[in-house]
DNA sequence: GCCGTTTTCGGCCCGACTGTTTTCAGTCG
């Protein structure tokens, strides 16, 4: 079983934190953290990129040095000078630093003085009052420490996005009420459109002397004030969502906004080229000495740095900012070139809606085709159709087309891939459906090899189609099962099958970087919502965010595609 | 330890807030 990028990050990671507590080159440390996010984000597994002669120091954040560990990591599972370091510090330490307001300094004081190696060590202490005697501690930071490590042991993941949206809307809308309010942004992860957001970054411009700062604290869903300053304050939510407000003039709207966007490392990409210009960027301006050369748009503070302005989603520091400087970034897809929707489900399955209540629903969104696919018999929670049904279904459906005006309704199906990799209908019935959405729906357990052959078996079979939500996951409750995408990629590409982004809140399956990886290989996907009501149709949104997020044009999404150049693309030879 | 529109050495992003402080270290985003 290969390493995975997620443990190889893990293990960089471990050794920055270690290093850290130990007082070590801070640079060498920044150096470590950035080779793990590097790892973290790439959709191909380090494994392979060594099987295929691939040098890794090419790779942003890692050269030579850090290449070899890797390899020694892929070879023996181990990084020894991590094992080095972990004789001398105890593992758990970098654990420590994960509790908010620790950070390498206080941990260190805390293991030496007091020998405190773990949250439940650290809660002793706090609660025997061993930590406000130590030098450079306090009351009220011992109190924080008690508060913190509670929280960080029953910690909340981070919020799915359309969650996230709930909360973020009737707060904006609250602050908007505020006098002298001029401009209220959520930016962020948000803004970003990721997956999920671990906090809310809510920008606000507005005339001196506006009480927003008060009225923001005195919110109803405010359940702790964190802190609070002139200009910033950070909340905590009954929600156990963090809010953060920002209060900028006017002048520096843009770069506000360009700062509380991120990402983070984004924004260290930024501020570089700024100091190789002989600028400052900061979230008031981009300076040169004290004069403001931009600020108040973010398209001026990208224009002075040489760059064309990034869309949020791409503000990843994933080459965005090399090719916005060659004015060269890809053209996003939007919901403006989203002709359809190709999964869906209706009552006569697990969907709350009937055939005609969903046809009627997507004509209404402007679609001009949508697949009815419910599910195939064996997935028998969810009342899964079998042949004989089917057939009725396509029967109802070319019923329904014919009185339709304006929309077409697709036939198929979302048939289940059995254990051996064939389908769950027999081809004849198959072959009477415009086109298929194949899935796995049982024994996510198999390894890996066994996953991957299934899932390629069934693309061999010519009536497979759409491989839909393709590693399983379900965000906060449960782990992709074990597959390789490329190699699943590669298959599809060369047998004129497809992948489904399966826009789900919970799913969003492909992820960002998967989504990258298969525009890489040249392969099309579907942004499909995988309705299960009419409303769920408008979960398209999020499907369309993931897919911006992973670079994707109109071009590589099929359901951009007018009906008649969909069928083509769909048939296989 | 990485990296190069000051390129193989000498740099490495920037500011707000808090708490424990008499001027600042630590942490965070």
């Amino acid at each position: 079983m290969p390493v995975h990028n997620a443990e190889i990050a893990g293990l960089f990671n471990r050794l920055a934190d270690l290093l850290d507590i130990e007082g070590g080159n801070p640079f060498r440390i920044r150096a470590y953290r950035n080779a793990a996010r590097t790892i973290a984000s790439l959709a191909q597994n380090m494994a392979g990129l060594l099987e295929s002669g691939k040098d890794l120091s090419e790779l942003p954040g890692i050269g030579k040095a850090i290449a070899e560990k890797i390899q020694t990591i892929v070879e023996t599972g181990r990084l020894p000078q991590l094992e080095e370091v972990e004789s001398r510090t105890p593992a758990a330490l970098s654990d420590l630093m994960k509790i908010e307001g620790l950070g390498p300094k206080r941990v260190k004081t805390l293991y030496r003085q007091l020998n405190i190696r773990s949250p439940e060590d650290l809660e002793r202490a706090a609660r025997s009052g061993k930590i406000r005697e130590l030098e450079g501690f306090g009351r009220k930071t011992e109190e924080l420490i008690l508060q913190r490590v509670r929280r960080f042991q029953g910690e909340a993941p981070r919020m799915r996005l359309p969650d996230a949206e709930d909360i973020a809307e009737p707060l904006v809308a609250y602050l908007k009420k505020t006098p002298g309010i001029k401009v209220i942004t959520v930016a962020g992860s948000f803004r970003r459109r990721r997956e999920t957001v671990g906090d809310l970054d809510i920008l606000v411009t507005a005339r001196k002397g506006s009480p927003v700062m008060d009225r923001f604290i005195a919110y109803d869903e405010v359940a702790g004030v964190v802190s609070r300053g002139n200009t910033r304050s950070t909340v905590i939510l009954h929600s156990g969502l963090h809010v953060d407000l920002r209060v900028v003039p006017q002048v520096s709207y843009g770069a506000a906004l360009c700062y509380f966007t991120g990402s983070r490392t984004h924004n260290i990409a930024l501020r570089k080229i700024g100091v190789s210009k002989g600028y400052r960027l900061n979230e008031y301006g981009l300076f040169r000495d004290e004069k403001r050369l931009a600020g108040k748009t973010e398209q001026e503070v990208y224009d002075k740095l040489g760059l064309a302005w990034i869309e949020p989603e791409l503000r990843e520091n994933r080459g965005e900012i090399e090719l916005a400087r060659k004015g060269r970034l890809p053209r996003l897809v939007s919901r403006a070139d989203i002709r359809g929707d190709l999964h869906s489900h209706t009552s006569a399955t697990d969907g709350r809606n009937s055939l005609g209540e969903m046809a009627e629903a997507a004509r209404a969104r402007g679609y001009q085709y949508l697949a009815i696919t419910d599910h195939s018999r064996h997935v028998s929670v969810a009342h899964g159709l079998n042949s004989k049904q089917l057939l009725e279904e396509i029967k109802q459906i070319d019923k329904l087309n014919a009185k339709l005006d304006g929309i077409v309704i697709l036939k198929s199906c979302e048939v289940d891939i059995l254990d051996d990799g064939s389908l769950d209908l027999p081809d004849s019935v198959l072959r009477e459906l415009d086109f298929t959405v194949c899935a796995v729906h049982y024994n996510f357990n198999f390894p890996e090899n066994k996953q991957t052959e299934r899932i390629i078996r069934a693309m061999d079979n010519p009536c497979f189609n759409i491989l839909a939500h393709p590693t399983g996951r379900l965000i906060n409750s449960r782990e992709a099962y074990e597959v390789d995408l490329p190699a699943v990629m590669t298959a599809a590409k060369e047998r004129g099958c497809f992948l489904e982004i399966n826009a789900q809140p919970a799913r969003l399956d492909l992820t960002d970087t998967y989504c990258k990886l298969a525009r890489d290989l040249g392969l099309k996907a579907a942004i499909s919502t995988d309705a299960h009501s009419i409303d769920q149709l408008d979960f398209m949104r999020f499907g369309i965010g993931q897919a911006r997020r992973g670079w994707l044009r109109a071009g590589d999404v099929l359901n951009t595609r007018g009906l008649d150049e969909l069928r083509t693309l769909l048939r296989r030879n």
